[in-house]
DNA sequence: CCTACCGATCGGTAGG
DNA sequence: CCTACCGATCGGTAGG
């Protein structure tokens, strides 16, 4: 349920190869120096990824530096940059990241349940809910990232990401067409969808998950809303 | 219209008394050097604060330096710590200036139309089109470094500012309310005024004062979003 | 991935 | 408010 990405990207990690032939016992002559990076890159990759996530979450991309991520990865000060190029490449790497998890999650959550939600209440509430869930379930500091640091990437990397938004957003488009067509929604389609993001994603700023209202009384009330629906 | 606080401020900035002393005739021997830098100070430090404010805005708090800061209002490098204490003091003040301004146009508003605008619709209305204007209008950076930075400041700060908030989201309470008791706002009333407040402030991300929507439209679909209103 | 290090930048200050 | 400056920190790199 969380980071799906991250989990078929574990799933997909080379198997230690070389470690392993040396268990079963054919002379390891020489350090296995390029198998054992290729072992741990991976996983220390991932987590110079959520260590990064976290501390730009919580303190901004610029007051946050390469050597509080290397710490929180357990690393020295320099190793950071083994695996990525600049501290950049880091922050877009969360990005992207975080937008990848977020699409193949919401396409999940859409194939899951496409024959038990017909109408259009549904699906939206379906969308609205996996939203929630991306935006402030457990780990979920890779899209508040994307969110509020976006000023610190380059105009290039803007435009890769708005093309993940854009398929991010696309079934909601279809969604939100059919609620106005059949009156329930009132507003302007576009406008009603930057509102309604900005609803949901301004949660990233109040929303404690460890007090109050849980994801689902947060679906409630954007439904509530925006459709004065009561369930 | 805009930034009535600082105003105020210039209204009550002190009288040059010495320069009037001189151009009362009493001959002004050698250089009238700390009058000249009294008479100025109002105003460069309502410069530094707009040059901070747009500066804070757009690359951020700690993308700015305060060489950017005291270039932008025509200073050398260490000239802003004449007017603050540090870069953060810096950064709380525009903030405060923003809020502050924020409520007293909200006041303002208020006031010039508590005959006119009876019912609960109208009120509302009212409260958010002028949001939009605090928010997206001509010099406008404050309230979105403020909304957006608030990550940068002291925990001491932030209390502090939350009073100045809790001031300027008063008026909306007794309209919420009143809306929830007669039907019109199905939602809870606090996790409806976080959601909407979400929707208004994200604009400061994506609306574009140069093309598209006026804040009049916005102002409309906001209110159909919410309420189902057409106007 | 670590060690040792560099050049640049930055917030801030003294002294006028 | 300017000039000249300091100590600290930072992103990044070479070389292993």
């Amino acid at each position: 349920m969380e980071r799906p990405v991250a989990r078929s990207r574990s799933l997909a990690r080379p198997v230690p190869a070389a470690a392993n032939d040396a268990a079963v016992g054919k002379r390891p002559r020489g350090r296995p120096r390029k198998t054992a990076l290729d072992r741990d890159d991976g996983n220390r990759r991932q987590e110079l990824l959520r260590s990064a996530a976290r501390l730009f979450r919580r303190k901004g991309f610029h007051a946050t530096s390469t050597r509080d991520i290397a710490a929180a990865a357990g690393m020295q000060s320099g190793s950071p940059f083994y695996h990525f190029k600049s501290k950049g490449a880091l922050l877009y790497a969360v990005m992207e990241e975080g937008m990848g998890s977020a699409i193949l999650r919401q396409q999940l959550a859409l194939q899951r349940a496409q024959e038990t939600t017909a109408n259009g209440h549904a699906q939206l509430r379906l969308l609205i809910r996996n939203h929630f869930d991306i935006l402030l379930g457990p780990g979920s500091d890779f899209i508040p990232v994307m969110l509020y640091e976006s000023r610190s990437i380059t105009a290039r990397q803007r435009a890769l990401l708005a093309q993940l938004q854009s398929c991010y957003e696309a079934p909601w488009a279809p969604v939100l067409e059919a609620l106005r067509s059949c009156g329930q929604l009132r507003a302007d389609v576009k406008l009603a969808r930057l509102l309604m993001f900005g609803a949901l994603n301004w949660s990233a700023q109040w929303y404690d998950r460890r007090q109050g209202a849980s994801l689902d009384d947060l679906t409630d009330a954007a439904m509530q809303l925006f459709f004065g629906e009561t369930p």
